[in-house]
DNA sequence: AAAACCCACAACCGCGATCGG
DNA sequence: GCCGATCGCGGTTGTGGGTTT
């Protein structure tokens, strides 16, 4: 792979853009466009790479972008968008029209992070610190995974090089992995939606709409025989409701929600048992899906074939929803990837890896 | 008043993915 | 199919302004 020669190897000005300068970009975008960032700098007159502008560009010139503070709306959703996805910050900022990777980002980073921890709650894993406290007491004589998260401290966080939905090889965590559609509640009820209507949710989506398409993908695999929604939600996020921005940092705040009567707790926002097992949930249904069978073992009580299993149980489960769509034309087969909604896309891709990955973790030896 | 510290965010780095000859 | 060029992304660092000591 070819390296860009760094703007400091080719020494070219590295410091923050003049006035001068974005006027000269301006001008070069509205001249030649944004399709072709190496020969930017030679035609706007600037000592700068082509990816330096190219991100002057992106992260702060373009027209569309918002330069206002961020709204509770915006705040909530990537609280929300981070607890399903982890930090794909360019995925989180489609969601928010106006807004950058980078705006996100160093929102979450500065704001959102600290936030969290004030109080008490990991922004990593979205859990209570007591509770990961509690469960690094709990699982003393298990074995634990050199890739394991564990996000109490800063060293920690950043020497860590998983995402947070790639916390854990517990079963527990295997559930939390495979489904990142179902980590989202449900906005408003769906129980009046037909299948007809997810399907056409799944069809006209919108790369701005993701948190409706993971929705409409959460409803077409309830559709399958093993109802994950039932068994999973209840864990994660029970509410959408949005904390107020201007509320105080304690964890038992609570404001009335914006679009119901209810009313929002911040430790709605807490994941419970985002990758270890715990105690057994009385909530949990004994599906026909396997997943759930473990959802009270530990560990080392979970064997290699087990689990192989489960991932295949899983993947055959929801390939089947969506095989009974297509075969009742409600879905269209996506042959060609152009046909592909955004989320099945994002969602095969994640499989692929997920997959790949956790079959490399379990030949890991156990310590 | 000045040094130290904190904070927000702009900018950069390095990597993998993708494009195109 | 190969390979160099470019893009896009997430993580990290640098900078400047505000606040505290």
């Amino acid at each position: 792979m070819v390296r860009i020669p760094s703007c400091d190897k080719l020494n070219l000005k590295r410091d923050l853009w003049t006035a001068e300068e974005d006027a000269k970009i301006l001008a070069y975008v509205s001249k030649h466009g944004t399709s072709n960032w190496t020969s930017a700098p030679k035609k706007a007159g600037l000592r700068r790479c082509g990816k330096s502008c190219r991100l002057r560009w992106t992260n702060y010139l373009r027209p569309d972008l918002k330069h206002q503070n961020f709204t509770s709306q915006e705040e909530e959703l990537i609280i929300r968008l981070h607890a399903a996805i982890g930090s794909r910050w360019a995925i989180i900022a489609q969601q928010l029209p106006g807004r950058t990777d980078n705006d996100v980002k160093n929102y979450w980073n500065t704001k959102l992070r600290r936030k969290l921890s004030e109080m008490g709650i990991d922004p990593v894993t979205h859990k209570p610190f007591s509770q990961i406290l509690a469960d690094y007491g709990n699982i003393g004589g298990l074995p634990r995974s050199t890739k394991r998260i564990g996000s109490l401290s800063r060293e920690m966080k950043t020497s860590a090089y998983m995402k947070p939905e790639h916390h854990s090889n517990s079963a527990q965590g295997l559930v939390d992995l495979l489904t990142p559609s179902m980590l989202l509640p449900e906005t408003e009820p769906v129980m009046d939606k037909s299948m007809n209507d997810n399907v056409h949710q799944l069809n006209n989506n919108h790369p701005l709409n993701l948190l409706a398409q993971l929705q409409a993908m959460q409803r077409v695999t309830e559709a399958s025989h093993c109802t994950f929604n039932e068994q999973i939600q209840p864990h994660f996020y029970t509410q959408s409701y949005l904390p107020s921005s201007s509320s105080s940092s304690s964890s038992t705040t609570t404001v009335t929600c914006r679009n119901t009567s209810s009313t929002f707790s911040w430790q709605d926002f807490l994941l419970e048992d985002a990758f270890l097992p715990s105690e057994p949930r009385e909530h949990e249904n004994v599906g026909e899906c396997s997943l759930n069978q473990n959802g009270c073992q530990t560990e080392n009580e979970i064997s290699k074939e087990e689990l192989n299993k489960e991932i295949c149980d899983y993947q055959y489960n929801r390939f089947e929803a969506m095989h009974c769509l297509v075969e009742n034309n409600d879905i269209e087969a996506s042959s060609s990837s152009a046909e592909n909604t955004f989320i099945e896309t994002l969602l095969h891709q994640e499989d692929k890896i997920i997959l790949f990955d956790f079959l490399n973790l379990l030949e890991e030896p156990l310590y």
